[in-house]
RNA sequence: GGGCGAUUGGCGCAGUGGUAGCGCAGAUGCUUUACACGCAUAAGGUCGGGGGUUCAAAUCCCUCAUCGCCCACCA
């Protein structure tokens, strides 16, 4: 193990600079074997959501990334035996696209390479860039296993796709079948339908008239409403709304089909609204992904009138060879010739555009390939439902549970090179066909050629096996024991169907178990004007250029501060020209970094002599602290295993800052100073003890400022012997019950009445714009029992609220030349030497008498309320009693200082 | 069309039944020997509108409005 030396207070820089230190602390942990899987017991093994090999960091990832790290590293120093794994995601249509970007540039075409050639391309291709995104991942200090990345198109994992696809299809869960899918005539390949772009555009609604085979009732012809007039070619029936009683009269005639002489039934569908359009609706079920339903349920005919580039076939006359757009022309043309054209109105419809070239995505039919979901959903519901699988926030499993209900079979194949290959082979001779682990050339039955089908996977088919197939599956499963099911999976709400559903499905069918015990969906980051975050908006925050501004640190923890329950949050950053100007967000955490840098510098300048020790409740101020102390390691462990990150990143701040810096350390600089030896090494001691702790417990959400300082730490009391040699991430975490002694509810209450001292103090000096340095005497009037309290923290309420001389007594008078000042039942006068302006004394109370007597009307009110009394919880009657009562002395005490003023 | 979420001081957000908190910005005063990426003090809100439940509502229910997300659909 890598020795980690400590270094002394001198070598320690005045400020600090995380993007020198970021990096190197990085190197370090790395060469030391941090990130790799280490033993202990229990387990929080962790797959990552695998990036797109193509993908650069954007913000999701940053957020989703820091809370698994923040998460990992908290279970690492609790001893959990814990492996973050890492893969990326070959990104089948992602990864193609961008290739044959870069081969046109080179103008050369995929189809003249060829697909052997191409595949090489990609492979190239992810060599080159692919390593992107895990450099981002590593410099924002996420400790995963970097020494044993996967990816979904390695062999080991090729094969655990595939056989995942021959057990499915030799247990009939895999089928193939014929489905209406986006087809894009230019790239001829098929878009699914999450990759197909939709736009609203302007089009027309022209109606069409279909003259009727019998008048119906004296009517002569019907009109339907089309967008897409040329496909009326296709047309193989007239559909109208069940709930439409004009039209009831016509379900089972048939009409004459134009143009194609053919003669159609008309017939009822609930897919049809009868409001829209003329509430006849033309079916043509080879175009349209809903005639298709509908044909299917109808049993009509299926017509392709195009060919694979959305040319219109043969058989057509005059329209056949002409390109849809012509073919609408002319159709709409020949309608308007023969006075069957009824009126075309103005139309704004959403149409589909191939995100690769953005040519319009035809509907076009054609075999697929698909998994039948029925018995997976099953056993996938249940595990969510009995609760042996929670999501958290707990309202994504009602998503869940809708989705998986109206679950329809899975189309699993695409039109691409880059993926998958179907492992299936067929012979064209004799018929045979089967889903084969190993690809072969010769019909195992008549011995002729076969061939393999075409298509390759979709890309959601390999990544539903992220956790297994990870871990050694399927060929050395035993890799997992122990380690699967995962600990958790944190992933963004958008692919909870598309992802997490089938990961539970595929799971539980191969594994015979929940892939993961709990799903963290966190917020989506949002633009600052609430609009989401888009290259073509150009509003996007790179996390790249956050690190470069203030650090990864500061990022982590603003990041974390940002997760609440809601599903998405803005983020603060301004864009200018796709650059990051500010945020004043990660600003914030900056500054947190860097008061978490100076407070142990300070600790670090006062330890001379220092003997490492435990620490001891010696002055109320370090019981005080110490209380304190004990609740943050409970409460910050509770929030880690609830999942409460954001709770946890802005709690510890509060507790850092204001509890240790503000109050704490100032506390401690009259000892440190004026201090005997012994005092000194106590509260030597107790400042290395509690900062110890807050760096272990600020440690997950900032690894890189607490490793650093703690490198010059020495030990506490926390690990003597141990500290030395170590770094931060591996050192244990504050266990909460090695702390519960600490708490002391008393200590903290007596602790409060002397901040309201100083408090007082302080309020008057500003009030009367005397200058912070001032020095003034000032007494307390109160019981027996609190002025013993206070007296045994004179020193402190002296040092830090600059007071010449504290007198204290039951029985003290206002000294002459004094204001009185009244707090959480302490009259605190402070001697400002006859300065006292009275009008402002006056007015000043006068105002807090006129606050304190509308507030007592309330609670009045209240009392007399009998329901109150009647039903209000006791403790909350009583609560409200002594508020009354406070009250009522609080407003005596000041008439009495009003009175006073004369 | 279905579902979900948001609406709290100038901005970004906490706060799930007992009349409101944080950070940033802004104000004032401070080179207090860790820190001006700081310290201190003060100011700023009838918690989107309306209705209901309750002794009591920012908080629970209904409704409206606005914004956003997801899913489906758009002949």
């Amino acid at each position: 193990m890598e020795d980690v030396s400590k270094l002394t207070a001198e070598e320690m820089p005045k400020t600090y600079s995380p993007q020198e230190v970021e990096p190197e602390l990085v190197e370090q942990w790395m060469e030391a074997g941090c990130y790799q899987r280490n033993k202990g017991t229990g387990d929080c093994t962790v797959v990552i959501p695998p990036p797109n090999v193509t993908g650069v960091l954007h913000m999701g990832h940053a957020l989703d990334d820091t809370i698994q790290d923040a998460f990992v590293r908290f279970n690492r120093m609790r001893g959990i035996s814990t492996r973050w794994i890492l893969g990326t995601d070959h990104a089948g249509i992602a990864t193609q696209t961008k290739v044959d970007l870069r081969l046109k540039e080179q103008g050369i075409s995929r189809l003249e390479m060829g697909r052997e050639a191409f595949l090489e391309a990609c492979q190239d291709w992810r060599r080159e860039y692919g390593g992107i995104i895990v450099e981002q991942i590593k410099r924002m200090g996420c400790s995963i296993d970097f020494d044993d990345e996967k990816f979904t198109m390695s062999p080991e994992y090729a094969k655990a796709v595939r056989k995942v696809f021959c057990d499915w299809y030799h247990d009939d869960l895999i089928y193939r079948g014929k489905r209406i899918v986006n087809w894009c005539p230019s790239c001829t390949t098929a878009i699914s339908d999450d990759e197909a772009e939709y736009r609203n555009e302007p089009g027309h609604l022209w109606h069409l008239r279909y003259p009727l085979t019998e008048p119906v009732g004296g009517v002569e012809y019907i009109e339907v409403a089309t967008t897409r007039p040329e496909t009326m070619l296709g047309d193989t029936g007239i559909a109208v709304s069940p709930d439409d009683p004009d039209k009831a009269q016509f379900v089972g005639k048939t009409v004459h089909l134009p143009i194609v002489d053919r003669e159609i039934p008309i017939f009822s569908d609930w897919h049809v609204d009868a409001g829209f359009g003329t509430g006849f609706v033309k079916v043509t079920p080879a175009h349209d992904p809903n005639d298709y339903a509908m044909g299917e349920a109808h049993d009509l005919p299926q017509i392709n009138i195009f060919d694979e580039h959305a040319v219109v076939v043969e058989g057509y006359g005059e329209f056949s060879g002409m390109t849809r757009d012509e073919c609408r022309e002319a159709v709409v043309a020949w309608f308007d010739e023969h006075g069957l054209l009824g009126e075309v109105e103005e139309h704004e419809h959403s149409v589909m555009h191939c995100y690769r070239c953005d040519s319009t995505l035809e509907p076009w039919l054609s075999e697929q390939w698909f998994v039948a979901v029925d018995r997976l959903k099953e056993p996938a519901t249940k595990v969510v439902t009995s609760g042996e699988l929670k999501f958290y926030p707990d309202r994504w499993t009602q998503t869940y549970l809708n989705w998986m209900d109206n679950l329809k079979d899975w189309c699993i194949s695409r039109q691409l090179w880059w993926g998958h290959r179907i492992p299936v082979f067929s012979c064209a001779s004799c018929g045979w066909e089967d889903a084969l682990m190993e690809d072969t050339n010769v019909c195992p039955h008549c011995g002729t050629p076969v061939t393999q089908d075409e298509d390759v996977l979709d890309t959601w088919f390999s990544s539903q096996l992220w956790t297994f197939a990870t871990q050694g599956w399927p060929d050395t499963p035993e890799q997992m024991t122990g380690h699967h099911p995962t600990r958790v999976l944190v992933t963004a709400r958008d692919i909870i169907a598309l992802w997490v559903a089938r990961m539970i499905m595929s799971s539980l069918y191969f594994i015979g178990e929940i892939p993961f015990h709990d799903v963290f969906i966190y917020a989506t980051i949002l633009a600052k004007d609430g609009s989401r975050m888009s290259k073509s908006k150009g509003n996007g925050v790179d996390p790249m250029d956050l690190m470069d501004m203030y650090g990864a640190d500061a990022m982590r923890h603003g990041l974390l501060c940002l997760i609440t329950n809601n599903q998405d949050v803005r983020f603060d950053a301004t864009i200018k020209d796709g650059k990051l100007v500010d945020s004043p967000r990660t600003e914030a955490s900056r500054s947190f970094v860097t008061k978490i840098w100076n407070a142990s510098r300070f600790v670090l300048m006062n330890l001379d002599g220092y003997k490492p020790g435990a620490p001891v409740a010696e002055t109320p101020e370090d019981a005080w602290m110490l209380s304190r102390l004990a609740k943050m390691v409970d409460a910050a462990t509770k929030q880690f295993d609830g999942y409460e990150f954001g709770d946890y990143a802005r709690q510890i701040q509060v507790f850092f800052w204001n509890d240790l810096c503000d109050w704490y350390i100032e506390l401690c600089k009259g000892r440190l100073l004026d201090g005997n030896e012994e005092e000194r090494l106590q509260v030597q001691r107790n400042l290395v003890y509690v900062l110890d702790t807050s760096l272990r417990l600020l440690h997950p959400a900032m690894p890189f400022v607490t490793e650093r300082v703690w490198s010059w730490l020495p030990a506490s009391a926390l690990d003597e012997t141990e500290h030395a040699g170590r770094f931060l991430m591996q050192a244990a975490w504050p266990e909460p019950d090695n702390f519960a002694s600490f708490i002391d509810e008393d200590a903290e209450q007596e602790f409060e009445l002397a901040r309201r001292v100083i408090l007082a103090v302080r309020s008057t000096r500003a009030r009367y714009r005397l200058s912070p340095k001032s020095e003034l005497a000032a007494s307390v009037r109160a019981s027996d029992d609190v002025c013993e309290t206070l007296a045994s923290q004179a020193t402190f309420i002296k040092n830090v609220g600059r007071v010449s001389e504290l007198s204290l007594g039951a029985e003290l008078t206002k000294p002459d030349g004094a204001v009185s000042v009244l707090d959480a039942g302490l009259e605190i006068y402070v001697d400002l030497g006859g300065m006292v302006d009275l009008t402002q004394e006056r007015a000043r109370i006068e105002k807090e008498i006129a606050k304190q007597e509308k507030e007592r009307a309330s609670v009045e009110k209240t009392l007399a309320n009998e329901g109150f009394v009647a039903k209000a919880a006791p403790e909350v009657i009583e609560k409200k009693r002594a508020q009354k009562a406070e009250l009522d002395e609080s407003i005596a005490q000041l008439t009495q200082q009003l009175a006073d003023l004369g």
